[in-house]
DNA sequence: TGATAATGCTGAAGGAGATTCTGTTACAAG
DNA sequence: CTTGTAACAGAATCTCCTTCAGCATTATCA
């Protein structure tokens, strides 16, 4: 599906997307119009998303970062819990397996925002428990890569 | 810091980062030259990480998506920890408050390579424990939001 | 209060880069 | 061997980025 042009243009792409066609074109060793083209395949493909900037949360005025556990009765896409997704504190949302149903990251400006936020999701039925998890530091995020090519076993087994 | 211009310039480049200048400065009131002076600034200021293309994790080869709760004796930024952020598996690493030390974000191929994975983490001297939740779906994946403002309190509070 | 400087805007203009077009090459199918 | 398709390079056009010159507004300070 992708070859190892694609993945070049990608690896360019995703660390700044604002490259020129004509220098990711060097990078890749291909022509500015080829790149062009292959973006745009990339981009209907689905391949690419969509392409924004990222933004500093304590620029904006949300600080706080944190991960909460949300217990639920019942699974999967029920009406009610999508009302979830509507807070804009919320940027990611995704039902896991593991001893929790729910897994929310959220921003917010504080502590007491949080707790908030958490009273609303209280109010939402078929919520029956929350675990927060408060972000101290984050140490890395990026977004997916596409560059690394996953041979696996790619790291080595320890030994015993 | 922010004012209604820039958070409508920033709100229209999350949302999408190749819009012309003079198509933001529409939407947001303003001319092209004065847009551009404002990501400009804004950029510098750092409020503006990066641009970058959003990719789809299946599309690149890794359709498994995890968090994994890393916990560890000791605390912070030890250089074995930091050894966690440089397999090309791992997009967020955050440590955290709450009954683990460490949260990943992990993406592979599948469930053998996180297997994998995980089999690694525990060669690193101080990984005592981990528990991993693969999501099953995700029903929100968003960036950092800066068009909305928080006026705490801005829900209701639920009615005891 | 009034003079001066600094900031931030608009509209015009030049230049860089995006996008289209044409011709060519490589490869696959018949 | 012939034909058709896919994908590329180079040239040309056209859009948009970026700079520049003035102007309005606001802040600073005498």
């Amino acid at each position: 599906m992708l070859d190892a042009f694609d993945r070049k243009i990608l690896g360019a792409l995703v660390e700044d997307a604002g490259l020129s066609y004509a220098r990711i074109g060097e990078r890749a060793g291909l022509s500015a119009p080829a790149v062009f083209e292959r973006v745009k395949r990339l981009r209907s493909a689905g391949v690419i998303e969509s392409v924004t900037a990222r933004l500093d949360g304590e620029s904006v005025g949300k600080p706080l970062l944190a991960f909460v556990h949300v217990d639920t009765t019942g699974w999967g896409k029920s009406e009610r819990l999508m009302r979830m997704g509507e807070f804009p504190e919320v940027e990611e949302m995704h039902s896991v397996a593991g001893d929790t149903g729910m897994i929310l990251k959220v921003r917010t400006q504080g502590p007491q925002a949080l707790e908030h936020l958490l009273l609303q999701l209280y109010v939402i039925p078929g919520v029956t428990a929350s675990r927060s998890y408060v972000v101290l530091s984050t140490y890395l995020d990026r977004p997916v890569q596409a560059d690394v090519t996953l041979d696996w076993p790619k790291h080595p087994l320890p030994k015993e």
